[in-house]
RNA sequence: CGGGGUGUAGCGUAGUCCGGUCAUCGCGCCUGGUUUGGGACCAGGAGGUCGCAAGUUCGAAUCUUGCCACCCCGACCA
């Protein structure tokens, strides 16, 4: 039979429809601009949670919940913070519907008008720092390291699966600090945190840096982040940290005391993720047979197929499948032993393929004679027979294995597509060409680097944190620059 | 929100120009049997407001108008 799904040469962007859909992640849902996420990759999701919730508890973060609405007033209390998000936001005017007169179907009731319209929290700093000046006053207060987990919703106009959706979901961390530097350093520490995850979990290699004027977060005072490479050669943004400075305390009046009783605004911190990380795992790993799950974020990472003809034989294979599955989980390695009778064992291989599964174990008669199981890897697509001894401690190192290839495999696609130009006729054939991230001198306007936007559709990805700094030209106009910064066409 | 495209069974589609046994085919689904080391085969069967709503007509999947959804390209954005 022939594959019934998009490769990436032919048409990338179905290409990663067709994984989202067919390997069962999400799929459009009945609301515009919304997606339902299935059981399988939302299972994905779970996992990246509960490695990112531990990460944060250990840095001393706390979990909370905010409210999902925020009065219309908050928003404009922080002018640029308003001007950022003003323009995609869901507002709630209504409390109340009734029978439509004619009978057919229900109508907002117009007398259930609400005085202040509620806006549907595009992100949560409003409501949170309206909270937080009753929870500070002191700076033993201090500092306060809240995290919530929450949908948001941003109105936008053109969407795709995971990667822009109107509702999504992520984290926020929302932090209080008594110094400018404490906050800073919190802003760098989970910046850091977002990079650990994002290299060691998902096998994602990530460039730290911090974001230009023209990129930086509505409200913040320098907007941390980490971008990485997808398969195209576009840049995506899997994670921002923001020094918020204490624009947002004095908005809403946050002030403390400190050790000499004097009253000072409060620094700011907040950080977030969120499921687009799910749109940056496929883009980075994926292949033409589908997804590609490093073994760290697969909710199985081994699947065991039982290859027979008889009702003995299958008999024989089910309990031998249960011993190494239960050797498997002895490591806590996630062991799926699909026994359904139901379909053939090609059609199984076929479908944990595309559905990433890391490893997988296919046992016969054949091995039960020779004491022997086929292994297969998703990364690489070999395959090996394994003897039996000894299976779960070999299978634990191969996982191992795959997460690592991943990261490698990831990590040299970036070099190879990572350029430095000098010259405006090479960085517009490299934008225009192969893409990838483009090393270039930049005059440090925003004129000019909204300029270059306009002519190529690039962007200032960021400026690499510890930048070497080198003496050039401005790729545009050829002033005086100090430094290479990172341009890309972005997701 | 602008430009282009598409909407026919769960999925993918033929038919649309040229109205009239045209609702086609493949996958999937159900039943029975044979199969099972890379998406099995045979036989039988179920499943459709042809995106929605008006209109034109003796008659509309097919023509007209409006609306909706999705995809691609722009603007905006995590």
């Amino acid at each position: 039979m022939s594959k019934d799904f998009a490769t990436r040469e032919e048409n990338y962007s179905k290409w990663y429809n067709d994984i989202v859909t067919k390997a069962d992640l999400a799929e459009n849902s009945a609301v515009r601009g919304c997606m339902v996420i299935k059981p399988y990759g939302y299972s994905i999701w779970e996992k990246m949670q509960a490695t990112l919730d531990k990460m944060f508890k250990d840095t001393g973060h706390e979990n909370a919940y905010f409210p999902l609405f925020i009065p219309k007033s908050f928003f404009s209390k922080e002018a640029s913070h308003v001007e950022g998000f003003a323009k995609e936001c869901a507002v709630v005017t209504h409390y109340r519907l009734k029978n439509s007169p004619d009978g057919k179907g229900i109508i907002v009731d117009e007398d259930a008008k609400l005085e202040e319209e509620l806006i549907v929290r595009p992100t949560s700093e409003t409501i949170i720092w309206d909270t937080y000046r009753n929870w500070i006053q002191s700076y033993r207060d201090l500092p306060l390291l809240i995290n919530q987990w929450a949908n948001v919703v941003r109105w936008e106009m053109r969407t795709r699966l995971f990667l822009r959706t109107a509702e999504f979901l992520w984290q926020e961390g929302h932090t209080a600090h008594a110094t400018q530097q404490e906050a800073i350093e919190e802003a760098e520490k989970m910046l850091n945190v977002y990079a650990d995850f994002a290299e060691n979990f998902l096998a994602i290699p990530v460039l730290k840096g911090v974001k230009s004027e023209n990129e930086r977060f509505a409200g913040a005072v320098e907007t941390y982040c980490i971008e990485a490479l997808m398969q195209d050669g576009k840049a995506l943004q899997a994670g921002t940290s923001h020094f918020l400075g204490q624009n947002f305390a004095k908005a809403f009046d946050v002030k403390f005391t400190g050790k000499d009783g004097k009253q000072e605004y409060v620094w700011a911190t907040s950080w977030g993720v969120s499921t687009r990380l799910m749109g940056a795992l496929i883009m980075a790993h994926s292949d033409d047979n589908g997804l590609v799950l490093p073994p760290k974020l697969a909710p199985h990472q081994v699947v065991i197929v039982p290859i027979y003809k008889t009702d003995e034989e299958f008999a024989r294979l089910n309990e031998k499948a249960a011993e190494i599955k239960k050797s498997l989980e002895a490591l806590n390695i996630r062991v799926k032993y699909d026994n359904r009778d139901t379909h053939k064992p090609g059609w199984k291989f076929a479908e944990y393929e595309f559905k990433g599964v890391p490893v997988r174990i296919a046992i016969g008669p054949r091995d039960l004679e020779n004491g022997t199981v086929e292994v297969a890897r998703r990364d690489t697509k070999e395959k090996a027979s394994y003897q039996q001894i000894d299976l779960a401690h070999k299978i634990e190192h191969l996982l191992g294995q795959i997460q690592s290839n991943l990261y490698q495999k990831a990590l040299s696609f970036r070099e190879q597509n990572t350029t430095n130009v000098d010259t405006w006729d090479e960085f517009v054939n490299q934008i225009e060409g192969k893409g990838g991230f483009v090393y270039a001198h930049w005059d440090g306007t925003k004129e000019t680097e909204e300029k270059i936007k306009e002519l190529t559709k690039a962007t200032i990805r960021c400026i690499p944190l510890n930048n070497k700094k080198e003496e050039g030209k401005c790729v545009l106009t050829g002033k005086p620059s100090t430094q290479r910064v990172v341009f890309a066409r972005a997701y």
